[in-house]
DNA sequence: GATGAATGAGGTTTCATTCAT
DNA sequence: AATGAATGAAACCTCATTCAT
């Protein structure tokens, strides 16, 4: 049994997303997060490298659900239009469902240092290259722009959506974010549709 | 003479832009900051409460730079359309012209504590509402779909902007960015338009 | 049996000396012996009551050779001129054909701790005592000053030898230490003899 | 005014030196040195680098003292045999008038890491090659064996002076040090002499 | 007897801010 | 107004030792 699959490694994951979400990534300390987990400070040690490698590994860890959801999504027989629609939902879903992530991920991860981000921005990849997939399928199906420029689309896509998710969390998500999906979908649509 | 005409303010402003773009967020110290500028550690705080006072201090001076174009531009008698092709261009302008700048507010801000973001967000508030007055302008004339939900609108608007500048940043800029205006610009229209 | 009779016992004193030759005292963690001596981390602890244990069980068995080493030599009909030239040859010969024990004793177990340090010198006493005997003999055969200091004489013979095995060790063995033994003695013959 | 010249630099020397002394060199905390020293622990990283700085600057300080004296020693008109024996009483004068030094020197910093000891051990070479001299005068004026080898005469002479010191550091100064200088000078003379 | 996962105390260093000059 | 020396709080990580299995 490596060691991901025990439960203290996910035991000390989850505790980090609650403790960095409690008190902002700067007030996330080693010791917060043991005492969260239920754990000794020294056996985080046991499953990290050091706190760097939490923060990367709760990253992938809860990114490997967006990568999963979508590689679901992209496997299904949808139009490329329906695909991305179900991309929206269930981005918005999980991250609805989830507040403390939802921080974690729009606001608080973002102030980590430099080398995390560009450890960050490895795993992100993984997710925008599937939803690159999304729109070079429904390019070569007509149903998208064929002479769009696919990284700008990628770019409005994201940012649309990134931009939309933090100006909910920032604003104490007091209206439904799921309820967007469908208007972010639509307004979408219309800007990389044939 | 308030504080904020003084030589010296503008001064330390400028030499915070430099130190944060060239050192990064984490390893721009005040004592830095202080050496860049010209002056003593502890002449800094006759100008700024705070360090976090310096940092909202160079969003706030910078954005008004932003700010006082877009309402150059909205003072013009153009289309919706055509205001919102002058703002991208203006913007993307602007950055690509002042790469400390970029790396600042792109990248290096943002990895303030969520304290400061939020009062950053407070400055950059003016500007999306000076976009959401080319939106509405837009709607009113029916050149922009009138049954849009602004805000969405909006964050569409400056997510793909705010996306592409971030991309751009980070790959060095090594492409040209102000090319890139016309095209993000189509694409928005689309997205928009009636 | 007692525990200084079972094979794990002198396995894990083995292993010490090498990770101690290899790694450096301040690097010669007890899980990094254990591992060397092919036992548990909690094994170590059946066998030795805790760290400060096994480095003062380390030098008590090896210095354990040396002092039979010398028994052996004294018990000889010599001279006590030969006796001391047997000695140093002896000494030099064993820390020369064990270059793990020599860096061990000579520069890594002098990292220890003082508390530790005075123990090791209280095993070294043995040794010493049995070099007094060497220098009172040759002192009532009159092949030494009889009006030398002991103390000092044996300062001085213990002082040059290991001051020349250090030396030697420090260099990283470029030269034959077992060459020099001669003229050791030769140098520490002329400042004690009558 | 360079660092060095400031009070502060002084006193926090003379606080580690006190500091060594009383606790061992693993309990030689640098809020300790801070606290004998009397400055904030912040202090220290103004005047010194890192911890490791503050000991290797003990030693040469503290050396400094040694070498000086042995340059006036040098300087003076006497003989070879007459220069070693006032090397001989001021190095053991020199220690016995400030046993916390003598700890220090002695026990203390002989536990510092490899690196350190490296560090250390150049610093020493300088007062070493300033004997190395004495011996090789002695051999020119026929004082001394012509043909004895340096290095060992070296290693005899300082191999005992410091044998000498350490035992008498490690029986708590019991008896008295510097009434042994002549018997340590005559010992040696013996063995090095024409 | 043997294991090895878990424990938790402890210290160096940075840096925003102050205040005597 | 300007200086810059001094402050001191705060946290990541290691590793000797234990004890349930």
């Amino acid at each position: 049994m490596v060691k991901k699959d025990k439960p203290k490694y996910k035991q000390i994951i989850d505790a980090a997303v609650i403790v960095i979400a409690e008190n902002g990534y700067h007030q996330a300390q080693v010791s917060k997060i043991a005492k969260q987990a239920g754990v000794a400070d020294g056996t985080i040690y046991l499953y990290f490298k050091n706190k760097e490698d939490i923060l990367i590994s709760v990253f992938q860890e809860k990114m490997a659900v967006f990568v999963n959801n979508l590689e679901q999504i992209l496997s299904k027989d949808h139009s490329a239009a329906e695909k991305l629609k179900h991309m929206i939902e269930s981005h918005f879903n999980l991250l609805a469902g989830d507040i403390h992530l939802a921080i974690v991920t729009q606001l608080e991860l973002r102030q980590s240092n430099t080398d995390i981000r560009l450890k960050i921005n490895n795993v992100l990849r993984e997710y925008l290259l599937l939803l690159d997939q999304i729109l070079i399928s429904g390019m070569e199906t007509n149903e998208f722009d064929q002479d769009m420029d696919i990284r700008l689309a990628r770019q409005m896509v994201f940012g649309t959506m990134d931009e939309t998710i933090t100006t909910w969390v920032m604003n104490e998500q007091k209206y439904d974010l799921v309820e967007l999906a469908p208007k972010v979908h639509h307004l979408l649509m219309k800007g990389i549709r044939a």
